[in-house]
DNA sequence: GTCTATACATCGATAGAC
DNA sequence: GTCTATCGATGTATAGAC
């Protein structure tokens, strides 16, 4: 069971550093905790990965490509159905982990000081524009807020705290629900 | 305007500090941080609190009461209206700090390793069951998660990055789409 | 109430042997 | 690839003067 070489060791890294930043956050989390739970020392770690930094961003990496993403389907001429399912299956698939951390300030500030364009407030903010349409009432805003929010934060509830994926069925009724929050009751939009 | 009182210095630490957190997260931010602008010795600081987990606990010490009497609503008979609107004005009140920071994940962890009974997800499940109703579907379970999302952070997605409260009207709206979430289209429950 | 100075642990990261 | 040993910086917190 000596799996000892490098790619098989980096995954662990991956995965014991995920869950305790997930759980101790970002900040919270030292090498030596990671390397406690890995059963290695800390320079064994650093043969790995040249920085902590660069084990968030091996992490993130594919989220943030998942989301910058979803934010050029909200500035092409995507539906509210579209682009909140996408933000379910962005929650559900490769962005749990965002999803998760993107609440994480201290990973928010590590991606943010970096001049690195990890803008993850503006491509959120873009998702909220597309839905809420051009120059929109306070009302529209605010809808597609709760809608965004459903669909974000509605769906990361679900999943916290268990293994398996989002079902097809959990998925519609969720997308549903943020539906029914983006509309106003009659399907103003 | 050298205001040198001990209580006016408290209350500039706590402001001081609520900030940092948020932007940099609790275990991100160290007592130097805070003590950098607030234009004193480190020294100075443990004058007016005796550690750092004293400060987070002064912040969140109303928060953390209200929300605890929202999970003493939900387990009474509140309507989902009433306990909606009560989550919207725990987060656009008191509870501002707690809906913030209770996405740090060192702010859950500090508070949930002291065997306090802090159990800040304990009392979020108690809400989400008294919104899905006795031996609830997963589609009820659901639709329970997604209003809650709405109320909790549609409300705090609102307010990020602005100064005044929640005006009526906005209230209002989102207490809207929390209930639309919620209830099946037809108004199921 | 605030200071300087410092104790002592832990942090991220490196050196160099094996 | 992993180790022991250690570096320099920074972490929380304290001692004692003012």
């Amino acid at each position: 069971m000596t799996d000892r070489n490098a790619a098989n060791t980096r995954s662990r890294i991956l995965e014991i550093a995920g869950e305790l930043f997930r759980t101790k956050g970002y900040a919270g989390t030292s090498i030596a905790d990671i390397t406690g739970r890995l059963g290695t020392s800390k320079a064994a770690l650093y043969y790995h990965f040249p920085s902590k930094e660069h084990i968030l961003d091996a992490i993130l990496g594919d989220s943030l490509a998942a989301h910058a993403r979803i934010a050029e389907l909200a500035d092409g001429n995507a539906t509210a159905e579209e682009l909140l399912g996408a933000l379910v299956d962005l929650v559900a698939g490769a962005g749990t982990v965002l999803a998760v951390f993107g609440n994480d300030p201290s990973v928010v500030a590590a991606l943010s000081q970096r001049e690195s364009d990890y803008r993850l407030r503006d491509k959120d903010s873009r998702i909220v524009a597309a839905l809420a349409g051009p120059r929109p009432t306070t009302a529209a805003r605010i809808r597609a807020q709760a809608a965004i929010a459903v669909a974000k934060d509605g769906t990361r509830m679900i999943l916290a705290g268990r293994d398996r994926g989002l079902r097809k069925a959990e998925r519609a009724e969720l997308l549903a629900a943020a539906l029914r929050a983006h509309h106003g009751q009659g399907g103003t939009r």
